[in-house]
DNA sequence: CTTGACTCTGACGTCAACGGTAGGTTCTAC
DNA sequence: GTAGAACCTACCGTTGACGTCAGAGTCAAG
């Protein structure tokens, strides 16, 4: 599929898979017009992406974990990010909870001052 | 205190203070000569931003919810607001933990691999 | 073989939350 | 009363993940 579609059925746009591309995150095939081919795996590939962004990995640190990905092989340096990384989003997660915590807080105060 | 040590306190930087009363976010008295002077209330403050922002919310709706936090009343439309906000961070929430367990598996794979 | 939708490569624009610097003032300690 | 730390305003710079636009080429349909 071209990169229209590719886009659509991962739930980015257009420019967001050449950003990619030119990050090192993404590789296409190319028609010999030029234009960009892409397979289902791309798609699955860009879920993966966005996953990892909302989780607040840098597309560096993305790029960096990748050959994990690819090979199925890791050096110890890319275990040690793999659970760095890790350890970085449960402490998010964490913070998100302490937040929930706190905007509850004040809806309860809130709805009881409604009522 | 001076903007140096409710900084400090807070945990932020010092040009970070005078970003947060930029955006409405924060008042302060000023000593004769024109310098801010805070007291322990705004350091809290500081920090029920810093978790704010940790949550995503964009300063621009810390603003909106602040009258809340400060009079303690809220209008219908305040309301909605902090309950979809709450969603909003527990989506991420959601989001996180399904990062994690995928970057678990990676780990789990490349330890296993490693062994 | 033309039309219209889609795509290409640059290259500049954007937005948030500050960082950093310049040039000058205030405060505290001696 | 003076040195040095801390503070002031004003303004430009930064970073990341794209948005947007220009000008040109490509592709599927009729």
């Amino acid at each position: 599929m071209r990169i229209g579609e590719a886009a659509k059925r991962a739930g980015v746009s257009v420019r967001a898979l050449r950003y990619y591309e030119e990050q090192g995150l993404l590789t296409s095939e190319r028609s010999r017009g030029g234009q960009r081919e892409y397979d289902e795996a791309a798609v699955d590939r860009v879920r993966f992406f966005q996953q990892l962004y909302a989780a607040g990995l840098p597309s560096r640190r993305i790029a960096e974990l990748l050959p994990c990905v690819d090979t199925g092989t890791t050096t110890g340096e890319q275990r040690a990010m793999l659970t760095a990384e890790r350890a970085r989003i449960q402490q998010r997660v964490d913070e998100l909870n302490a937040a929930l915590a706190r905007l509850d807080e004040l809806i309860a105060a809130a709805e009881a001052r409604r009522a």
